[in-house]
RNA sequence: GGUCGCGUAGCUCAGCUGGAUAGAGCAUCUGCCUUCUAAGCAGACGGUCAUAGGUUCGAAUCCUAUCGCGAUCACCA
């Protein structure tokens, strides 16, 4: 950005000076592989407002940018201005970020802080592909925003209480045995969520016989003895019963435990966590001032709605007819609650699937309705589901994708791969496992990340996650070859700024290297890390292309050669920087 | 049916606010390991950008309609 930066002043100037007006929009772009230069000025849309030929108005630009010390030369194909850069454009780039190891994040922290929810599991069965899916983009965002000088909090709402817990609870009075994850040695969330399973097949069981008895299916379904307990269960939770809130915070506590192994291999955080048992009837004194400045209307029944007819949207609920707080009110509650919590919060970003794309539009509306200052900047970061080759993955039909299997599966299939090639011999069993690791979650972060959010993603579990081409192993063996570069040189790199005539592959890589910041923003503002994997995988192929191509170690005393050296490096540090981005680790060995 | 999203090579995906002959990887073929890591490099093959209109100097990109896929239309969360 740094260099297109720089042409794009001159540009301005030049026009200034040649036409005594202001440009409206100046449109640069690389030039394209097949024509000569460096950067391209798109002369179509200044037709109009000079009235004046492309070509005329090319050639004068042209003419004037080459007395100037920025443009080499130039040429002009039908309306395309390509302007070659002067070397020295790079080279000040180059030497200025050069052994700047933070490159392309910004150090200074701004006031205002930002939220982002993401994860925001049910306390009743483990994580699965979906939520990994989640993750990744929560916790990458997270990190996109950092690398922009934002202070982040991470959180989630844990969807503790409710019925769902209740049938496991009930499940495991009935069937546990006082067993617990630690005499069973089973994971805590796989424990709990096994008494989910257990419930279920019981509730079947049950609803089949009183069917057979003579009930109708909804009745049944309705009436079955073990539904009825958790519904029981359910309102002795709400009246704080001491027994059923102890079993529950018991149970709770077991599932957990098992979610933050998960995340810890996942490699996600978070710094606070927000549970529905705390948030579930917040919102309600909204209520009524909504009512108050008249966003929403009160029904005969009691029930209160909001109008939003007029945004295009239908008539929702805001609260129940009996008082209750539906899901939409606890929203409102949660929202705010998280502001007077963290005042300088003036953005959250919301991380929940697209089937939630309605209530969030209407979440976000009513906020705004409020009139809270900060409801303009909430965004929804809606992402497609996580398809298998069977279609959906459902639990009762045993067709999900289990978060821990699947990162262990990663890694066992990196250990193979690795072994087969045999390149980490000499290494310990632990260094070699930290490898195995971050290369196997890398490729299933990177596969997952890689696509747009707003896209569904056909997840094959048989081929798995891949291991060449556009994938996070390709990029992290480039950063271990780069790595083996620097351990092989056996001199101090000098900190002489360097003036030299730049090859085109050098160019190249420079170029791609100059993007690094704009591309961070661009994944921000677009809230999609899809664009820093696809950006560092463009690096890494240029970058191969010139490591294969110019030998670099061979004479290293030359000048030329150690900045071939420290050009690597650079790309070293772009390419960590970029993976951390999305939550990828690198090693320097593979 | 209403609303929202998606549709690009056999497969998996890029393509930023409209710009030059639409790009990668996988798969299939052809070359490249006595020198720095072949999880790599160089090349070939492969396209009616779902379809039809429109906007303009110029459309995969913007608008409209149609088709296909998905999501959603609960006093569930």
């Amino acid at each position: 950005m740094y260099i297109q930066e720089i042409i794009k002043n001159s540009i301005t100037d030049a026009f200034e000076n040649i036409f005594q007006t202001k440009p409206n929009n100046i449109e640069l772009q690389q030039t394209k592989k097949e024509f000569e230069g460096d950067v391209t000025l798109v002369v179509f849309s200044l037709v109009k407002e000079l009235k004046m030929n492309p070509k005329e108005i090319a050639e004068k630009i042209g003419d004037y940018l080459v007395q100037s010390s920025s443009v080499k030369s130039y040429n002009i194909v039908s309306g395309f201005l390509n302007l070659s850069i002067a070397d020295r454009h790079y080279l000040d780039f180059f030497n200025s970020v050069k052994d700047n190891l933070d490159y392309g994040y910004i150090n200074s922290i701004s006031n205002d802080a930002i939220m982002i929810e993401y994860s925001s599991p049910n306390t009743n069965k483990p994580l699965h592909l979906g939520h990994i899916r989640n993750n990744l983009l929560g916790h990458s965002m997270a990190e996109i925003y950092k690398a922009l000088g934002k202070k982040v909090y991470k959180t989630q709402i844990i969807n503790d209480r409710g019925i769902h817990i209740c049938k496991s609870m009930i499940a495991w009075l009935d069937y546990g045995d006082d067993e617990t994850p630690l005499s069973t040695n089973i994971k805590g969330d796989k424990f709990v969520g096994d008494y989910y399973i257990k419930f279920d097949e019981i509730y079947k069981k049950e609803v089949e016989e009183l069917i057979k008895g003579g009930a109708a299916k909804d009745k049944a379904k309705q009436n079955a003895p073990i539904f009825l307990r958790a519904k029981e269960m359910l309102i002795k939770w709400e009246s704080g019963d001491k027994e059923v809130v102890g079993l529950w915070k018991k149970m709770n506590g077991w599932v957990y435990e098992g979610f933050e192994e998960t995340y810890k291999n996942l490699g996600v955080d978070f710094d606070n966590y927000y549970y529905e048992s705390d948030t579930y009837l917040l919102g309600k004194k909204f209520i009524s001032s909504g009512l108050k400045l008249g966003v929403f209307y009160k029904k005969d029944d009691g029930s209160v709605w909001c109008d939003l007819t007029e945004d295009g949207l239908d008539e929702k609920i805001v609260l129940r007819a009996d008082g209750t707080a539906v899901y939409m009110t606890q929203d409102i509650g949660t929202a705010v609650q998280r502001v007077e919590d963290y005042p300088e919060i003036n953005s959250m970003v919301y991380t929940v699937g697209n089937e939630q794309d309605y209530h969030f539009k209407v979440l976000f509306l009513i906020l705004k309705k409020l009139g809270f200052s900060w409801s303009k900047n909430l965004f929804h970061l809606s992402y497609a589901m996580v398809d298998l080759p069977t279609g959906k993955m459902k639990s009762r039909e045993g067709t999900v994708v289990d978060a821990d299997d699947l990162m262990l599966e990663m890694t066992r299939t990196a250990k193979e791969i690795s072994k087969n090639l045999g390149k980490l011999d000499g290494l310990s069993e632990n260094e070699k496992n930290n490898i195995y690791k971050t290369v196997g979650l890398g490729a299933l972060k990177y596969y997952i990340l890689k696509v747009d959010p707003k896209k569904r993603i056909l997840f094959n579990p048989k081929e798995s996650v891949d291991f060449q081409g556009n994938t996070a192993s390709f990029i992290q063996y480039s950063y271990a070859r780069i790595q083996s570069i620097l351990k092989g040189i056996n001199f101090e790199l000098s900190n002489d700024k360097y003036d030299r005539k730049l090859e085109d592959k050098e160019k190249d890589l420079i170029k791609q290297i100059d993007l690094f910041p704009s591309v961070i923003g661009g994944a921000a503002s677009s809230h999609n890390p899809a664009l820093i994997a696809n950006y560092v995988y463009d690096l890494v192929k240029i970058f191969n292309s010139f490591y294969q191509s110019l030998p670099i170690l061979k004479s290293a005393f030359e000048d030329k050669k150690t900045f071939r050296v420290e050009l690597s490096k650079l790309v070293g540090i772009t390419i960590k920087n970029a993976l951390s981005l999305l939550g990828i680790g690198v090693v320097d060995r593979m």
